[in-house]
DNA sequence: TTAGATAGCGCG
DNA sequence: AAAGCGCGCTATCTAA
């Protein structure tokens, strides 16, 4: 008992699977490494076997007779408008971890060409800016810079300058969490055990005291969905929610999350797929239909495979397009930013500068 | 032996 | 864990 005290470790409260074992996952298991030192081995090996057995192992045996890997890629698969991807899910190789990013060093581009990666910058946060309008968000995104570091410095009431790692650290997390709904015990859980509830309660406040445009959307989107059984994207994409009908408070609440998540999720896969349509066109217009090739979409990023002749021009061309196929007059002004880099190999990719 | 459920974890 | 959104895959266990 001694040990767990000095330790910090609660022994009674230990996490519940939906079943009613103890659970074993790593956020758990992690806070009981200072007990004994096979905690960190389980956890290492943990790592090392999930990219064994689910890539390693399995993707080469998966290659047809051209060398390649071929998914499948679903266009009604997801509830928000998202793709899907399986057989094998291309939209989850590792990039994470070491070991994970050595992983992807194993896609590449054939003789002659190279791998092109572009990929929306916050681009779900932005559209929580658009959409809401509100003003000190918007602005911040109008004027460039580090919005985790703005936002931490609105959270935390410090000018710019005197935010630090760990302020720019939280106001991230909590950035994330305002896309997926998440509640106080949520955002605590996130920022980790240095932060007491009490605390988190108090950035949730002060965040949306300091964005209470987005703090009203989010309330307006709740509304809505009650009210109609479905939300929009920016499109007019609708989303219907049984949920609301529900006796039961749990199933209200989770669909009051996946209400307010959904306008973003969604407005985001409608935003890639219009670049995705019209970057075809601007290479089919510019000649480049032998020489550029889309290979991947993963939600928020587009994987060329182009011409090493053409490759910075068409890069650059691609990313245009997805700039400019979002509405910025319909997102209250909020730039819609992408980033492109270029390599051999998926693992291994160099920034492309503007 | 097989199908389905569960736990866990890879990604955005 | 999920009172944090959206996916698909593997290993394991249980039931048929």
């Amino acid at each position: 008992m001694v040990l767990y005290d000095e330790l910090k470790i609660n022994p009674v409260k230990q996490k519940k699977t939906a079943g009613g074992a103890r659970t074993t996952r790593e956020e758990e298991l992690a806070k009981l490494a200072p007990l004994h030192p096979i905690i960190n081995d389980i956890l290492g090996y943990r790592e090392l076997q999930k990219l064994l057995s689910t890539y390693i192992e399995k993707m080469p045996a998966q290659i047809g007779e051209d060398g390649r890997l071929h998914a499948e890629f679903l266009q009604t698969g997801t509830t928000t408008g998202r793709m899907g991807c399986q057989n094998p899910n291309l939209q989850n190789i590792p990039i994470k971890s070491e070991y994970g990013r050595r992983i992807r060093t194993a896609f590449s581009a054939p003789n002659g060409r190279v791998l092109a990666a572009l990929d929306y910058s916050q681009i779900e946060l932005r559209i929580a800016a658009g959409l809401s309008g509100d003003k000190k968000l918007v602005q911040i995104f109008k004027s460039g810079g580090d919005v985790h570091a703005a936002v931490a410095a609105q959270v935390f009431n410090v000018p710019p300058e005197l935010v630090d790692h760990e302020m720019r650290r939280r106001a991230k997390v909590i950035n994330f969490g305002i896309l997926y709904g998440m509640g106080v015990n949520a955002l605590r859980a996130n920022l980790g055990a240095s932060v007491t509830r009490d605390e988190a309660a108090t950035y949730l406040s002060e965040y949306f005291k300091n964005f209470s445009g987005l703090a009203r959307f989010i309330e307006h989107t709740k509304a809505e969905a009650a009210r109609l059984g479905y939300t929009e994207t920016l499109f007019g994409r609708r989303r219907y929610f049984a949920g609301f009908k529900s006796s039961i408070q749990g199933l209200r609440a989770q669909a009051e999350r996946m209400a307010v998540n959904a306008p973003m999720q969604g407005t985001q896969s409608d935003i890639i797929k219009l670049a995705m349509v019209e970057a075809d066109a601007v290479i089919e217009k510019r000649g480049w239909r032998e020489r550029a090739e889309l290979v991947l979409q993963i939600h928020d990023e587009l994987v060329y495979e182009l011409d090493e002749k053409i490759a910075e021009e068409a890069a650059r061309a691609i990313r245009d397009v997805m700039e400019s196929v979002a509405p910025r007059d319909l997102l209250s002004g909020v730039p819609i930013l992408a980033e492109a880099s270029m390599g051999k190999d998926w693992g291994t990719m160099k920034k492309l500068p503007r």
